[in-house]
DNA sequence: GCTAGGATGCTCT
DNA sequence: GAGCATCCTAGCC
């Protein structure tokens, strides 16, 4: 399955989907800007069954798009600055969502560069926050279509060798799930160190 | 290398 | 009014 990933890839758990987007290349463009980055953490959201996700209380208007159609952008707001993207999953009506946390920079580092201040490639997009600064993604993109020609993500055929899971990250309920998950050794993690790791696969 | 604290405004109670 | 799926800097090893 090469290519623009397809929107029944989103139609699944968002378990599954956030395993499966790991090694995966994020597409931004805009305008004449094309970037590329390959996602390198991800974190699952179960929805109303996940106490530390957004929509556990059930659907309002900033998480609606979390209970539509699968293969859509979440885009929220938070700590007064900060932009975190998510890709939507499980079936319509149900509100499953993978946050992106951390990118390894493939094309147009940059332009990257320019937005997030001359940092090392390392450190542009290895952070929810950094990630949608240094890809300028933010309100405009809440409920984009990942089918469109804006934002989306392709399989370019790389295979992740080693998949770690750990705790999410930066939530004060739901902490405990081993929800987060990432390539093993990857420099680019907004972690090095994951602060409980819970298992590994080949 | 590390930790502590502040920035800043939206969302829901 | 409280809390927040974060980031950066200063200060100190």
């Amino acid at each position: 399955m090469r290519g623009k990933l397809p929107r029944r890839f989103y139609e699944r758990p968002a378990v599954v989907v956030a395993r499966d987007l790991l090694g995966m290349t994020l597409v931004r463009k805009s305008g004449q800007e094309l970037l590329r980055g390959r996602l390198v953490e991800v974190e699952a959201y179960r929805g109303e069954t996940d106490p530390g996700s957004h929509a556990y209380r059930g659907p309002t208007p900033r998480t609606a798009v979390m209970f539509g159609t699968p293969g859509h952008l979440y885009v929220y707001f938070t700590y007064g600055m900060h932009y975190c993207v998510n890709v939507v999953t499980d079936e319509t009506g149900v509100a499953g969502a993978v946050l992106l946390r951390a990118l390894e920079p493939l094309l147009g580092i940059e332009r990257m560069r320019m937005r997030r201040g001359n940092r090392p490639i390392t450190e542009l997009c290895n952070g929810p926050g950094k990630l949608c600064q240094a890809l300028d993604i933010g309100r405009e993109q809440n409920g984009l279509d990942l089918q469109g020609g804006e934002v989306w993500i392709e399989d370019d055929g790389y295979e992740a060798v080693e998949v770690g899971a750990s705790a999410r990250i930066g939530l004060s309920q739901g902490r405990e799930l081993p929800l987060r998950f990432f390539l093993v050794g990857s420099p680019y993690l907004s972690r090095r160190k994951p602060s409980t790791p819970v298992n590994h696969q080949p």
